[in-house]
DNA sequence: ATTTGCCCCCGAAGCGTTTCGGAACTGCTT
DNA sequence: AAGCAGTTCCGAAACGCTTCGGGGGCAAAT
């Protein structure tokens, strides 16, 4: 509850001086640098946020907007991101925060009250669609975002992504290099531009190896344990059509596959191969399966980091508080 | 981007005036308020959340802290909180916020730094301890929040919840009158309130019938289908010891304790009957359960609404915008 | 002796809103 | 004619912070 104005009059300094001390300006010598300092922790001052974003337009607030649509089964990755995010940006001297949209068709009026209303600096956006209008609209609005994978196209704001065609085109050139040559992939749901760049890179494998690239053969849905298995038994329903292989793009999806597979009574690899993507969530390890499971690896949480330093620097290089 | 005093500017108003027609104040005539609100949607004006916070003490922003500890597998009702919680509150006007503090010890310095930064008008508190740490903090500094359940004592703030001793108390009877003398429960961590509530109720409807409580009949852990699978079978293991009914504290330990009992070979209801609690989450219905599962159910979804009802009376009661 | 430059400091303005205390006007009562 | 109440309005202050422009003081350069 203390302000500046309370430390000034206790040092018999001014606001102005106080203000520029604690955020480390230039122009105010060690010594009272120091002294404001100690007194700021003795009264246990704490800036007030509000206040310093009316006068510098920054808050050190960021967040993230998701949508209100539930991803029953597919909701420890939220967990992921909004703890690794806050994380980061807390060790940074920032504060994170989630806001949830109402449906997925008003985003963008979401993006717009959070914007004028002026409470945040910048945004974290998940989950990009290969074509995606809120990085258009940010863009636009000039409100500094940074994208966690990214969109098809231009891609001229800071974005942290994984290479998704490699990693599906790897694990179907692996599979192919074994003689498989009915090899399908359960994905994510269409349209998210990394669920695309690893149909891309499927494809590619396929051609490559001069294999047709059947229709149902690529499988969409939310990436969820039931997805595996539903899509895993609607392969093997139509006889002469069932894959030899199964590529997945999550643990989950993975689960839900060896369990279809198990009821189906087809072994692993015997009968069917399997390799899925591990994003290393929380709770949920690929050593857990058996039979062994082959995976490519990259954990998610590796990307938080490199997101949350592209964010503070965008904010940062776009209006200096100091 | 629009600004009060744009509008007041192209209506030949002052600023205060403005201000008053868009907030419903008494002293500002019909029309003027018309012509006032026109202009706002023409302007498309917000207003700046900031701003208002500074003047008036109020932001419109509601929270609610979640410590960083990841649960794995029982992270659903995070999503049912959080996108609860921020429908409610969107619905009335404000915005609902979510914060992670980097860990269990330093939620109440999270609180701190939150309130003193001054962004929050208050916060929700779920899954309160008997003896709860939080509302004594929150209470003792005035702010304004709301508990989802209750601690044990003094309870002179607004909360909502529902009657965890009569769950409990209930579900023990009716397992009683079936016949049943060695009835075990398989409840959520030891401490939370509304875990040791249903410990009192079970306890309570024991004692009525003259049976024993054994330490071994009640069991506490994360609410995971794992913990209910763990401890059905570590309470077969001990032969002589098995109990003849189960109750779960939700569904997911009710998922395990079917699997476990499936793999011990019992069959549910002739070896074990078992009853569960149902929060109603999304994406797990009672009905998917076979054996037919007998539950008490009463869905989480119901809370936010009188949670959010209270939270903000509380806060306009404290400092009235108009 | 004057200028230049540097270091440290301060007053005041401004961010966009709310709110307090009055003020102008109308119409109505004494 | 004076007073009163009611309605509608406004100026100015305030919230706590940042920042612009300037201003002393002092040493080195002219």
């Amino acid at each position: 509850m203390a302000t500046l104005k309370d430390i000034s009059r206790q040092l018999n300094l001014s606001v102005t001086q106080v203000s520029r001390a604690l955020n480390d300006h230039s122009d105010v010598s060690e010594e009272t640098r120091r002294r404001v300092k100690e007194a700021a922790n003795i009264l246990k001052y704490q800036p007030n946020i509000t206040a310093r974003k009316l006068a510098s337009g920054r808050s050190g607030m960021v967040g993230l907007v998701m949508t209100h649509d539930p991803y029953p089964g597919a909701d420890g990755m939220w967990l992921e991101i909004v703890s690794g995010l806050s994380t980061q940006f807390s060790g940074r001297g920032m504060q994170f925060v989630l806001h949830v949209a109402q449906a997925s068709d008003s985003i963008l009026p979401t993006y717009q009250k959070l914007i004028s209303a002026g409470s945040l600096d910048g945004f974290v956006l998940v989950e990009p669609y290969a074509h995606d209008l809120r990085t258009e609209f940010l863009a636009a609005l000039q409100v500094p975002f940074v994208v966690h994978g990214r969109t098809i196209g231009r891609t001229d704001y800071p974005y942290f992504d994984i290479d998704n065609f490699g990693l599906a085109y790897e694990s179907a050139c692996h599979l192919i290099g074994h003689g498989h040559r009915r090899i399908a992939m359960i994905n994510g749901l269409e349209h998210r531009s990394y669920v695309e760049a690893r149909n891309d890179g499927f494809r590619a494998a396929l051609q490559e190896a001069g294999l047709p690239v059947e229709g149902g053969l690529i499988r969409h849905g939310v990436m969820t344990v039931a997805t595996g298995l539903v899509n895993t038994v609607q392969m093997f329903g139509e006889p002469g059509r069932a894959p030899t292989a199964i590529i997945c793009a999550n643990l989950l999806i993975a689960q839900g596959v060896y369990q279809a597979l198990e009821s189906l009574g087809l072994r692993v690899p015997q009968d069917v191969s399997v390799i899925a993507h591990d994003d290393a969530l929380i709770g949920l390890r690929d050593s857990a399966f058996f039979p062994a499971l082959t995976v490519t690896r990259s954990p998610l949480r590796d990307s938080w980091e490199p997101l949350a330093e592209f964010l503070t620097g965008a904010i940062g290089h776009k209006n200096p508080l100091f």
